[in-house]
Parts: C-alpha cells; sequence; structure tokens
DNA sequence: GGCGCGCTGGACAAAACGTCCGCGTAGGAC
DNA sequence: GTCCTACGCGGACGTTTTGTCCAGCGCGCC
C-alpha cells in the first residue's frame, strides 16, 4: 500500500511512513492522513487522500496559527468541512527532526459523515417511528366536522337547529378539543355545520376558551 | 497529555509521541496506542492504556510472528479479544530507527464494542416496529412535520441543511400530501424544521402544486 | 306592549397568507 | 483569478382570512 508521493525518496517519508500507513490500515477509508513539510509547505505524503491533492501540493497550513493553542505539538481535535458536505474531525501533529525542531507535520483526517448518520438514526430510536399515519388530514377535516357533530345531535335526538346556547357551546368546545380549529377555513364550515353564523362560533369558542382556558 | 511512561528520556519516545498523541486525540476513549522496544520485547510508553500495561511491562510481542504477513511493514489490521470481553481492531508497524532497521513497533487498539452494539442495534432496525395507534390530531400535526422531516432526512443520511433542491421539494411534497398545509401557521413550522426561510417554503410548495395539481 | 336575551349580518382591525423582488453568495465554467 | 448562473434569503407588499364589535332584530316572557 504506498502513499500518492513523488517523494518517496524523502528520509521523513520513509521515517513517518509505517505510522501514517498504520492509521490508514486500521480505519480504512474513513480516514486520510497527510504528512506535511513544515518548512515548505507543501505536502509530503498523502494516504488516501479524500480530496484531490497530491504529494507536492501546497499545504495550506497558515490556518494552524489560528487553531486553538497546540498542547504538547498536537492541535485539535477540530472540525472541518469539505466543499461536498462531508464533515471532517481532524488533528495535527508537529513531528520533531533529529535536531529536535518540527520538521513535519502529521495531519489525520476522520471522516465523520457516515457516523452522522448512524447518530441520526440511533437518536431517532428513542422516539418510536410512525408508520405512515393514517390519512386524518386532506378533506378528513371536514367529515369529522360533521361526525362530531352529527353524534352530538343524535345524542340530544334534537336537529341542530333546534340545540340551546349551552349544547352549541358544549359542541364548539368538543370540535375545538378535536382541534379542528387548527385548520385553516375551519370556522365558516363548522358555522354552516351548526347553521350558525360565523360571529356565533367565534362568540361560542371565545367562550369556551375563556372556560377551559389550557389547551 | 503524557503518555504513562518511565522512558521519557528515550530519544524514541521523542520521536513518535506526537504521532501516538495525535492518534490518541482524535480517537479518544476508544483507542489505545502503545510504542514497544522492538530489541527489548518492552513496552516503551502507552497512550490511553485499556488494561493495566504501563512503561516497562513485557510486550509479549511474539504474536507478531503469527500474524499475517506484514506489508510494508504493517500488521493487520487483526481481532484481538481483551479478558473483559471487549473486541478490538488491532494494528502493528515496524518503526525505522535512524540506521534504515526496525528500532520500535507501534500497536494501536481500537476498541469496537461500543461499534458492535451500535450495529445490533441498527440491524435490529430491519425488523418493523410495532407501530403505534394513531394520535388524534389535535397538535400533534407539529409533531408529524418532525416525524416526516426525520424519516426523509434519515433516510438519506443526510441532516436537513444539507438536502439539495431536488430533495426538499420532495419532501415539501411529502408535506403536502400528508394535508399539512391545511393546517394554520403550518408555514412558518416546516420553515423552521427545514431550516429555510418562509419564501423558500412557499416556493417549493408553488413548485410542487404546480407539478402534481391535483391532490 | 315593553323587556331582555341571544343571534345575525356587516363593518372593521389584526393576523396570517402568499407573492414579489433585490441582494448576497456558493458553485461551476473558463 | 473572473464571470456567470442559480438559489436562498429577508423584507415589502397586497390579499385573504380571522377575530372582534356593534346595531338591529326576532322571540319568548312578564
Amino acid at each position: 500500500m504506498a502513499p500518492a508521493t513523488a517523494s518517496r525518496t524523502d528520509p521523513r517519508v520513509a521515517r513517518w511512513s509505517p505510522a501514517c500507513q498504520a492509521v490508514t490500515a486500521l480505519f480504512g477509508p474513513s480516514v486520510e492522513v497527510v504528512l506535511h513539510d513544515a518548512g515548505r509547505d507543501r505536502v509530503l505524503a498523502i494516504w488516501n487522500p479524500m480530496t484531490k491533492r497530491e504529494a507536492g501540493d501546497p499545504s495550506l497550513l497558515g490556518e494552524l496559527d489560528r487553531l486553538p493553542a497546540a498542547v504538547d505539538g498536537v492541535f485539535g481535535p477540530y472540525e472541518k468541512l469539505l466543499s461536498d458536505g462531508r464533515r471532517l474531525s481532524s488533528v495535527s501533529a508537529l513531528l520533531p527532526g533529529d535536531d529536535g525542531g518540527p520538521s513535519a507535520v502529521l495531519c489525520i483526517n476522520f471522516d465523520r459523515t457516515p457516523l452522522d448518520g448512524a447518530a441520526a438514526l440511533l437518536s431517532a430510536l428513542a422516539a418510536p417511528v410512525a408508520p405512515r399515519p393514517a390519512a386524518l388530514f386532506a378533506e378528513d377535516w371536514r367529515e369529522r366536522v360533521h361526525q362530531i357533530v352529527g353524534a352530538y345531535v343524535r345524542a340530544r335526538g334534537k336537529q341542530v337547529e333546534r340545540l340551546d346556547r349551552n349544547e352549541r357551546l358544549a359542541l364548539v368546545g368538543e370540535l375545538e378539543d378535536a382541534g379542528v380549529f387548527a385548520v385553516r377555513r375551519a370556522v365558516p364550515v363548522v358555522a354552516t355545520a351548526l347553521k350558525a353564523s360565523r360571529s356565533t362560533v367565534y362568540t361560542l369558542l371565545a367562550e369556551h376558551r375563556a372556560t377551559e382556558p389550557v389547551r
């Protein structure tokens, strides 16, 4: 498994290559390992590249300056965003040369996008998955209004027109509790079903809401 | 973040430490990184130990001989089993010394137990989840919006922000078909759920209605 | 006949709805 | 890099719906 590198002869590549390869081997296609030339700001070698970068390309490591202060020569982990939307967790490490000073920079980028998907799936498990809920909506709410009104009317054996004020109030209450008034253009429909005016429905509704404030 | 090591002065530790630390930093408590002295079969340093091993302990690396042949000095990944049942994926790499010969061995052990749990959970998803009883509509149309959006998003393993235009259009279509937009104040809620503006939702809605006029 | 209650339609203000447009910008072509 | 296109955004705006108010009126009752 050779890295994409034109600098095979560079001693730093020879030195760090096994370590980089080990990481690549363990995490397969999810990680990209990049070895940078600290001095020339170039990519020395790259394993499993996620972008089109290759050895010799500029490193664009200037960003390291702006990152949280290094701990023992290690930056991060910090988040990176690829242009295609993938989300990476990244760390960088300053690798010492023979003189003890930094000679190379190691960057490990971990594509956590699949994990995001899995995490979403997992957290969604907390809430039960509703299959396709029955078509309560569309035109059904009208029917629902008529059902509620019809049931009420039947229960008292009167026609709508004969219902007295309290009964209408109660009926509006039932409709409200069924959520009918959360639907657009519901009031006129209810008014018709109740054989009453829009005004009256609003009055009853206000009265009901004043009585049962919470809902 | 210092490794558990009594060999701070060993030049090999100084050299490889940043790289080991980088790996530890990225994968947090899930990985253990061990640097071995190839010659003396001793642990040189260990980061985030999962067992009680520490620097100076015998390495017990004899097993490497029995592993699949190394590729470019890298062994594995192979599976290890801890006594407490945890399952590790591991790789080992022969790290070259200044003379080019091996001077140290790097082992990275990744605790995949949590992933096994997640995988089991995930595959269990294939089995149908008991549908929950259909709720009366009342206030749950909001929840419905979130369910539909959530299901859609999960199906593609993207988060809402990254859905492209067509996907959003389709999603709005589903919401429309579910009758969501028949509810008062639905558009702002949908906009929020979609992480889009009210305008955008209306645009998509218009587009959808132009495409599927009857419904 | 006079009174009170409640419903009514109409008028009107407020809120929600839906449309439009200019601007910023991300992404692609060159 | 520059240009270009397409898209999403927020704000402005006109329209529709909503909700409130009121004067008038029917009806039962004293």
